[in-house]
DNA sequence: ACGGAATGGTTCCGTATGGAACTTGACACT
DNA sequence: AGTGTCAAGTTCCATACGGAACCATTCCGT
């Protein structure tokens, strides 16, 4: 720690480029206004590249095509419009998506009695299987990349995301509304 | 808090649907293996689709684009691949944003000396611009989405995701190399 | 019970995107 | 110097994706 800057913000950073961090990303850190929003989409993709790739490669599936059936895997019986209104995909591609699990078998298509509209979509054994095959993956993904913190650190960010995603709803984005004013 | 069920995890789920979050979110959050990568995804998305939809409406910027302009406010005199490899995207598509900016004279480019393959990247004064002026707007959307945590546990929060990004450069994943083996 | 607004889902269409192949220049090794 | 490997950027191509318009049903106010 011979000679290092301002001790203010950034303590580590030496040793993180030293330790093979590109420069970029030790700039995208520590100066950066938006420092949330960069950690989040920079480990979201460290997550989603390897896995989805390893999805699309071993079989076939698209990402909204995996992620509808991570759902089901979740929670049987679901609806599209519960996968789409709690995932990042409009329904547009979360309907083809279903469509082309339901031809590969891996989902099927009841009615809705309550709603004539909906459909209630259930995983078959294939389908089952498919999620089986693929969750110790992504299992081992995470703890891959949560490794860097100790059990307790784990829960207190487990907490604090929490925290942030059950406070979501409460968000309406000043910039969605706003109109060349 | 009455009548609640097994208080190992997951207090507060009542609490979070009733007060507007969507079931399936709740599930993905309290019943879910993965619980970091829907957490990432789920604020990502958050932050990405409200802002670079208003960059989209506003200047007519894809995200890549803008991605690299956000870049080069952070660094001026960037090439190519410092932006491709500290962000999702790949380097052909950083290129096409590249060319996309220059062609809008919200860049230049001059050939590096050092590396004659390679170009330094820098802002023009209407591509500070456009920085200048989207910026406070990212700040605002993050401000609104940190509000649910105190000071202290915003820098937690940071801590923590701060040591995870570091740590990144030696995930190898486990995925990425596997065959049908 | 009727008509209009809202909702679940599908289809259409244009385009942004990423993989793969390619070009050019740097670098290592002999 | 000569050759092979690697890295930076570009181009090509196929396609997955999202916005908008569109049905069919349901909900709501009167």
């Amino acid at each position: 720690m011979a000679g290092s800057g301002p001790a203010a913000c950034g303590e580590g950073r030496e040793a993180a480029e030293a330790a093979g961090l590109h420069p970029l990303v030790a700039v995208k850190l520590w100066q950066n206004p938006c420092w949330l929003s960069f950690r989040m989409n920079f480990l979201s993709s460290k997550f989603n590249h390897p896995v989805y790739a390893w999805v699309e490669r071993q079989h076939g599936l698209t990402r909204p095509e995996m992620v509808v059936l991570y759902a089901l895997g979740l929670k049987d019986g679901l609806a599209a419009k519960d996968v789409s209104q709690s995932s990042a995909f409009p329904k547009n591609t979360i309907s083809r998506a279903v469509q082309v699990l339901e031809e590969r078998r891996l989902i099927r298509r009841a009615t809705d009695a309550a709603d004539r509209r909906s459909f209630v979509l259930r995983l078959t054994p294939r389908g089952r299987a498919m999620v089986d095959e693929a969750l110790p993956l992504m299992i081992e993904r995470e703890r891959e990349m949560l490794a860097a913190l100790t059990p307790a650190e784990q829960r207190q960010l487990h907490a604090l995301l929490t925290k942030l995603v059950v406070a979501s709803p409460g968000w309406n984005a000043a910039c969605d509304a706003e109109e060349s004013s």
